[in-house]
RNA sequence: GGCGAGGUAGCUCAGUCGGUUAGAGCAGUGGAAUCAUAAUCCACGUGUCGGGGGUUCGAAUCCCUCCCUCGCUACCA
């Protein structure tokens, strides 16, 4: 029996978009089946997440839709919190970012290492929006560019012409919140020296992966980390949306996400406890030696639990008497592609999970994506790959099983648990193997090898089905009746086993089973050996897994690659006269190369009104030049030329993307003369 | 172009601190059985382990080089 302490948290997920099944796989399966076993096995664990809820997006999506950030993130924390409440998760609390605690707890952080004389200041001079009274961040500044005279620059830096200055240097800023002239105005933030962490960063994890292993893809990522060697981070932001910077004369400043967000672990388990008895029982998780700490997240977060919020946590040891522990382990996963290609909302690619499981059960989606989590690499979901886990293993193979069983122990036991005869070589081997599953299943859990234990667990049903086909109750229950018994005895004791060991991956259809078996979950070790007694009633038989018919599946194959109407036209309005500013021309393309050392751009030589001119386009990944030669093409004509790669670009060629994301040229008719005006 | 990851059977993926005939599941082919959600069970794989070169008695596994894919990043007027 395990009394083992163990702390695990998922990654918390941003509250400004809704959460897809590549989430799924990377930071929130793996941890929550990791957690029902262990729960099983008896261990003491708390599995904590939350929604992240501060930074520079949330407040962009609010302006956009001209709602407040509070209104963004309580939609997304509500609905995000639903999606993994159907998904089964099983987090002791989802906590948010936005709740006081959480403020606390990450203004004690910043605090201590402020009175540490930790964090450096540093001072630069920064836009300032005196009817927003805020500062500006730099994407909500633009101006006219002091070397290129782009109009649409940033503020310390050109998209153009890839020049860098001081922002005292642009011309005529523009704050995008109201328009106004921004006043550069001093600022300070203060830093978090990194650097000052990273022999004691290089030592934890080094130790940590020579204790408990790493996986791999982390490893390297820490390794580049260190080789460039880690640098002082901001910790702080002008910003009005996020933890206040708990000091004097710092109004408009908080605390940057990155700095925060990892502090929500904490703060959610603060939250936890805060209405039990023990009102600092949290301590007993982050503050006890002997608790063991995992972090589950998607290869993208590795540098914040690997290195950041390690040298936070140093950095608060260092100078209190309260010391937290580090993580053990982060096992990273990957990614999870679909059908082949990333996630993508905008072009309408990928699903997300509450639109999933209005369309089809929990426990078919944990169990093709725990059966091919990114372990070691990205992996795709395809939807014929569900369809045929579903109809292959988990109905056939799994729910087929159950089923046979059922309907022999009904229609020949009276739906009862039979007694059991004198055990035959085949029968001693199979409660043998009934045996040996859970322990196997479960070393394999705990090393994150979850889908070679999902394999293993459909392996048992495997088995099962071959020691009923070897026993072939059908023939003895004509002719030695006890014989049959003794099958359908083992076969009842194999599917309470099933039930078991697959609880952590299908929880809802390992309900059900117990259900069936009038039996219940037991402790991990006991699950092979726990036994059914003979007479033990059984309840009615149900179909665990229904079939998914090929129709359903190309339905959804049909959608992918369809952009949500809403998405197209949430478009502002221009007038005509706006619009007939611009110059359409018909052009012919008369030669196309190549820019050298460009992924994507393309020098064309274009004949239109006027002449031939130079377009830079960035088309080189989707047409070989050769083959744009002759072709017949719209050009913007009055465009304001521009520097592209120290190429001067007289014009734009339109173009549209298409579901596979190919540029493809728009051609006007052939029998149109170049140079004609698109009207 | 820079950084990172990867290229193994028709498909999805294991394996890789060098070592006997390179694996699994699915799909496919043939057979058995008929209790069951037409489900199950058995048998069947000549795969340039991306290409080329090297190290070695021996390489999918180490080194070099090239090609391709994916992600981040810069150039997408």
């Amino acid at each position: 029996m395990s009394h083992e302490k163990i702390l695990v948290t998922s990654a918390l997920p941003y509250a400004n978009g809704p959460i897809h099944l590549g989430h799924l796989s990377g930071a929130y399966l793996p941890a929550d089946i990791f957690v029902r076993y262990h729960r099983l096995k008896g261990s003491n664990i708390i599995y904590i997440c939350g929604s992240d809820e501060h930074g520079v997006p949330i407040t962009i999506t609010a302006d956009n839709e001209g709602i407040k950030p509070q209104d963004v993130i309580d939609r997304f924390h509500e609905a995000n919190k639903n999606s993994f409440d159907k998904f089964g998760m099983s987090f002791d609390i989802y906590s948010r970012t936005s709740l006081p605690v959480h403020h606390n707890t990450a203004q004690t952080f910043f605090k201590s290492f402020h009175d540490q004389g930790l964090l450096v200041e540093k001072k630069s001079l920064q836009f300032f929006d005196e009817k927003a009274k805020m500062f500006l961040p730099d994407r909500y500044v633009e101006g006219t560019c002091p070397k290129c005279g782009f109009e649409e620059a940033r503020s310390d830096e050109c998209e153009n012409c890839g020049a860098l200055y001081d922002p005292s240097e642009l011309v005529n800023p523009k704050s995008k919140i109201s328009g106004e002239s921004p006043i550069l105005k001093e600022t300070s933030h203060w830093y978090f020296p990194l650097g000052k962490f990273q022999e004691r960063l290089e030592k934890f994890v080094d130790d940590s992966n020579s204790k408990f292993n790493w996986k791999e893809n982390v490893l390297q990522y820490c390794r580049g980390w260190f080789k460039d060697g880690l640098k002082d981070r901001a910790v702080t932001r002008d910003l009005d949306w996020g933890v206040k910077v708990p000091l004097d004369d710092a109004d408009g400043k908080v605390l940057y996400v990155w700095f925060e967000a990892v502090l929500g672990y904490i703060s959610a388990t603060k939250e936890l406890f805060k209405n039990k008895e023990n009102e600092n029982g949290w301590k007993e998780y982050w503050q006890d030696k002997d608790t063991r700490y995992i972090a589950f997240i998607g290869k993208d977060n590795t540098v914040f639990h690997t290195i950041i919020f390690p040298a936070m946590l140093m950095a608060w040891n260092d100078g209190n008497d309260d010391k937290y522990l580090l993580p053990e382990n982060v096992p990273a996963n990957e990614f999870l592609n679909f059908e082949g290609k990333k996630f993508s909302k905008s072009r309408g690619w990928g699903i997300d999970v509450a639109e999933f499981l209005e369309l089809f059960p929990t426990d078919p989606l944990r169990y093709t994506l725990a059966s091919n989590l990114p372990e070691n690499k990205d992996t795709d979901f395809y939807w014929k790959e569900f369809q045929a886990k579903n109809n292959s293993e988990l109905a056939d193979i799994f729910g087929n099983f159950v089923n046979r069983t059922f309907i022999f122990a009904h229609k020949h036991f009276e739906g009862k648990v039979p007694e059991t005869g004198e055990l035959g070589e085949i029968d001693k081997a199979m409660l043998e193997s009934i045996k040996e599953y859970p322990s196997k299943i479960g070393g394999l859990i705990e090393k994150y090898k979850i889908r070679d234990a999902v394999f293993e667990m459909m392996n048992l049903a495997r088995d099962g089905n071959k020691y009923f086909n070897d026993s072939e109750p059908w023939k003895s229950v004509k002719q030695d009746k006890l014989k049959c018994a003794t099958t359908i005895k083992i076969c009842l004791q194999t599917i309470n086993t099933l039930a078991e060991v697959f609880s952590p991956v299908i929880p809802f259809s390992s309900e059900k089973i117990f259900k069936m078996l009038n039996s219940e979950l037991c402790r991990w070790a006991d699950s092979g050996t726990s036994i059914l007694k003979p007479g033990h009633e059984l309840n009615e038989a149900e179909i665990l897994f229904t079939k998914i018919e090929d129709e359903a599946i190309e339905a959804q194959i049909n959608k992918l690659g369809k952009v949500e109407e809403e998405q197209v036209y949430d478009v502002p309005e221009i007038s005509f006269e706006e619009f007939s500013k611009v110059d359409l021309r018909t052009a012919v393309v008369e030669e196309a190369e190549k820019i050298k050392k460009s992924k994507k751009l393309l020098k064309l030589k274009v004949r239109t009104a006027g002449g031939t001119r130079q377009i830079i386009a960035g088309i080189a990944e989707h047409y070989i030049p050769e083959d744009l030669i002759g072709k017949k093409v719209i050009v913007v004509a009055n465009l304001k030329p521009a520097k592209l790669m120290g190429e001067e670009s007289q014009g734009m060629m339109l173009a549209v993307e298409n579901s596979d994301g190919k540029l493809k040229v728009i051609e006007p008719d052939k029998s149109v003369n170049p140079g004609t005006k698109v009207r």
